[in-house]
RNA sequence: CGGGGCGUGGCGCAGCCUGGCUAGCGCGUCUGCAUGGGGUGCAGAAGGUCGCAGGUUCAAAUCCUGUCGCCCCGACCA
C-alpha cells in the first residue's frame, strides 16, 4: 500500500480531550477519530488493526471447536422481560422510541446476548444428543454506558466477541470452561499483550465460576489484587487475604470514655491515643426485602450491621454476597448505607458513635469481618452521643456466633495484605483494562427462559450453561497501552495495521524510488502485510510519522546508502539500523515477521507476577 | 445522576474579568522558490454562524438567562 494513495490523518499535536495513552496515540496516529461521547469512527489504520484482533479470535475459537453464528442487534423486548434483565440492566439497555403499539418500543439494542442465544438454544437443543455445543459470533453491542472514557477503553457501541456453551452436566460445563479459559490465553497472547487471569466477580451476567483477563495499565478502570509469587491473582471486587493473626492480650474490663464531638476514626485515634487498626467500625446498613409468610409474599424492612477493623475498608460486593446468603430464602430488594436518620434511630446515638455491643438483638443480621474476631481489647462507639469504650472484646461484649451473627470476609483487600493460601506472599494492588471474561453460568438463562433439553432417561432438564465474552477494541487501546514510547505506538506484530513500512527518503530521486518500489512489491508478494511511504515529504517527517504509527518492521531507502549498495532495516522498538543490501532486505524482512509471529503465537498461560 | 472544567477556521490555543477598531497566534492546507537522513526555511493565499437560542446595550466572542455538546473525578457498569 502507497502512503500517498492511503488515508492516514496522522497529527502532531495531542488532542485535548485525550488523556489516556492509547487514545491521545490512536487519535495522533489516525486509527479511529471520535463521532460523539463513547462513539469511533475506525479510520483505514485502526480497522486493519481491528480486524486482525478479530481473525485471531476467530482463528482461536474456530481451533477450540466453538461454532459462529450471527445474532441480530435488534432485539424483543419480551425475551429481556423473560429473564428479568429489564430492571437488572436498567439505563444500559438502550430501547427504541416510537408510539405506543408499535415495535420500537418493544425492541431494544442488544447490550450481549444471552437471551438471543438461549432463545435459539431452546428451539434447536431438544436433546443431550447434541450437546455440548459452543456458539459464538463477533458483534457489535450497543449500552447507555452513563460516563464513555479513555477512548475506545469505554464506549457506548463496541465490538464483542461472545461465545455460550451449552452442556448436559457441571463436569461437562467445567471443562468447556477450561478450553476457553485456555483458548483465551492463546488469544491474548497471540495479540501481545501482557495480560493476567484474576478471579472474578459475575456481576449481574449471573454465576458461580468466573475469571477476568486484565491488562495493567494505570487507565484501566478495574483493580486488582496480585501476590507477589503471582500465586494469586483476584479482582479487587472479590479478592482476599489472610487472616490477620490472632491478638493475645488478656481482656481487660470495658470502659466507657467521654469524646466530645470525636467521630471519625482518625480523630478518634488521636483522642484515645490508639491506633486504627484497634477500633472496631461499626456501620449500619438499612434492608427492605420480601419474605414468604404463609404463603404470600411480606415486605419488611431493618437493619444489618457489618464490622470491620478501624484501618479497613468495607467491600460492598463481598458484604452484598454475604447479605443475599444470610438472607438465602427471601429477595432482598434494597440494600444500602443506612441514612443518619436510621442510624440514630438504630443506635440512639449521633453517627460516629455506633458500636456493636447490644445492637444484635435491634438488628437482622449483625456480619462481622473475620479479622474483628480475634481482636483483643478495641475502641469502637458507645451507641452514645460523643462517648467511645475500650476494651471492646469480640465474643464477650459482643456475639461472633449464633443465629443473627454472620462471621465472613468482607473487607477490602489492601496493599501489603497476604495473599489468602500464603504465609509470605504480598498482595499488590493494581489497575486494569479488562480484555475478557469467562463465566460459568449455570442455568440462570435456561431455568428462565425453559431452555430444556431430554436427558437419556427422557427427563426434560435446562441446560447448563456458560459464556465467555472478548472486548475485542478494549484489546486494541490495551496493546497500546502496553506497547508504546514517547514517539508513538509500537504494535505486536500480530495485530499491527501492516506488518513492514519501507520508507524511500529521497522520492524525488529515481533509483531511491525503483528500488524501495521493488523492495514493496516483493515484500508484498511475500504476502507481508506493506505500507510504502512514498510520499514527497522530507525524513525527518517521515521518520516521526513511522514512529507514530508504529509499524514493527522498518526497511529505509535512502540515496546515502544506496549509494554504497545498501539499504536499511530495523525495528520500531529498537532503532538499530542494520545495512543491508536490496536483494536480503526481503529474506530478513520475512524471517523477522515470521519469527516474531511465531513468539507471540508460543505465548503460554503465564503467571500473574509476570506483569507486576 | 452528583461534582469540576471546556465549547472561538481541520487541529491546538489567545482574546472574555474591565463590552467598542478589520476576531488574533501556532500547526495543518493551497501556490511559488529554496531545502532534502529525525515534524525545514522564506514569501504569498484560502479558510471563522466565536456551540445554539433568547435577553441587556447605541454596540456582545466578551455581560445575563436558558439550552445543547464534549472532557475529567465520582456513582453505575456484561
Amino acid at each position: 500500500m502507497r502512503w500517498s494513495q492511503y488515508f492516514i490523518p496522522t497529527t502532531k499535536e495531542t488532542p485535548k480531550d485525550a488523556t489516556a495513552a492509547s487514545h491521545v496515540l490512536m487519535l495522533r496516529a489516525g486509527l479511529i477519530r471520535q463521532v460523539a461521547a463513547g462513539m469511533y469512527t475506525y479510520l483505514p489504520l485502526g480497522y486493519r488493526a481491528l480486524r486482525k484482533v478479530e481473525q485471531i479470535v476467530r482463528e482461536e475459537m474456530d481451533a477450540a471447536g466453538a461454532i459462529e453464528l450471527h445474532m441480530p442487534v435488534l432485539q424483543p423486548l419480551s425475551l429481556w422481560e423473560e429473564t428479568g434483565r429489564v430492571e437488572a440492566m436498567g439505563d444500559v439497555l438502550l430501547r427504541l422510541a416510537g408510539p405506543e403499539g408499535d415495535w420500537r418500543p418493544n425492541t431494544v439494542l442488544g447490550p450481549t446476548h444471552e437471551e438471543v442465544i438461549t432463545d435459539t438454544a431452546r428451539a434447536y437443543l431438544k436433546s443431550y444428543k447434541q450437546l455440548p455445543i459452543n456458539l459464538y459470533q463477533i458483534q457489535t453491542k450497543f449500552r447507555g454506558e452513563a460516563r464513555p472514557k479513555s477512548g475506545v477503553l469505554r464506549t457506548r457501541e463496541f465490538l464483542m466477541k461472545d461465545a455460550y456453551s451449552f452442556h448436559d452436566s457441571l463436569e461437562c460445563l467445567h471443562k468447556a470452561y477450561k478450553t476457553m479459559y485456555d483458548t483465551y490465553c492463546r488469544i491474548f497472547g497471540r495479540c501481545g499483550l501482557p495480560y493476567v487471569a484474576v478471579e472474578a466477580d459475575s456481576g449481574a451476567i449471573g454465576g458461580d465460576v468466573s475469571h477476568e483477563f486484565m491488562v495493567l495499565t494505570p487507565a484501566g478502570e478495574d483493580s486488582v489484587a496480585i501476590s507477589e509469587s503471582g500465586g494469586y491473582a483476584a479482582n479487587l471486587e472479590r479478592a482476599s487475604a489472610h487472616p490477620a493473626p490472632p491478638q493475645t492480650d488478656e481482656p481487660l474490663p470495658m470502659e466507657e470514655v467521654h469524646t466530645p464531638g470525636v467521630g471519625r476514626v482518625e480523630d478518634v485515634c488521636e483522642f484515645l491515643g490508639t491506633r486504627p487498626e484497634q477500633m472496631i467500625k461499626t456501620l449500619v446498613y438499612d434492608i427492605k426485602a420480601l419474605r414468604v409468610v404463609d404463603g404470600k409474599d411480606v415486605e419488611w424492612t431493618g437493619w444489618v450491621v457489618a464490622l470491620v477493623r478501624g484501618d479497613h475498608e468495607i467491600n460492598e460486593h463481598k458484604l452484598e454476597r454475604v447479605v443475599r446468603e444470610a438472607f438465602d430464602d427471601e429477595v432482598v430488594l434494597h440494600f444500602e448505607l443506612a441514612t443518619p436518620d436510621s442510624i440514630e434511630e438504630l443506635t440512639g446515638a449521633a453517627v460516629g458513635f455506633a458500636g456493636p455491643q447490644g445492637l444484635v438483638e435491634r438488628v437482622d443480621k449483625l456480619i462481622v469481618d473475620r479479622d474483628v474476631t480475634t481482636m483483643r481489647n478495641a475502641a469502637t462507639g458507645a451507641n452514645k452521643t460523643d462517648y467511645h469504650v475500650r476494651n471492646v472484646n469480640p465474643g464477650r461484649d459482643f456475639p461472633i456466633e449464633g443465629d443473627k451473627v454472620v462471621v465472613a470476609d468482607i473487607r477490602m483487600v489492601v496493599e501489603g495484605d497476604l495473599a489468602p493460601n500464603a504465609e509470605h506472599d504480598p498482595l499488590h494492588i493494581r489497575t486494569a483494562i479488562e480484555v475478557g471474561h469467562v463465566f460459568e453460568l449455570g442455568t440462570k438463562y435456561s431455568e428462565a427462559m425453559h431452555a430444556t433439553y431430554l436427558n437419556r432417561d427422557g427427563k426434560p432438564r435446562p441446560l447448563i450453561m456458560g459464556c465467555y465474552g472478548i472486548g475485542l477494541n478494549r484489546i486494541l487501546a490495551a496493546a497500546i497501552e502496553s506497547h508504546h514510547d514517547d514517539g508513538g505506538i509500537i504494535w505486536p506484530m500480530s495485530i499491527a495495521p501492516f506488518e513492514v513500512i519501507v520508507i524511500a527518503l529521497d522520492p524525488r530521486d529515481e533509483t531511491v524510488m525503483q528500488t524501495a518500489s521493488r523492495i514493496h512489491d516483493e515484500l508484498v508478494n511475500a504476502d507481508l502485510d506493506v505500507l510504502f511511504d512514498d510520499r514527497d515529504e522530507r525524513a525527518g517527517f517521515k521518520f516521526k510519522d513511522a514512529d507514530l504509527i508504529g509499524i514493527p518492521l522498518r526497511v529505509i531507502v535512502g540515496k546515502k546508502s544506496l549509494a554504497g549498495g545498501m539499504v536499511e532495516f530495523c525495528h520500531r522498538r529498537d532503532d538499530e539500523k542494520q545495512k543491508v543490501t536490496p536483494a536480503e532486505v526481503v529474506g530478513l524482512v520475512v524471517k523477522a515477521v515470521g519469527e516474531e509471529l511465531a513468539g507471540l503465537g508460543r505465548a503460554q498461560a503465564h503467571d500473574a507476577a509476570s506483569v507486576l
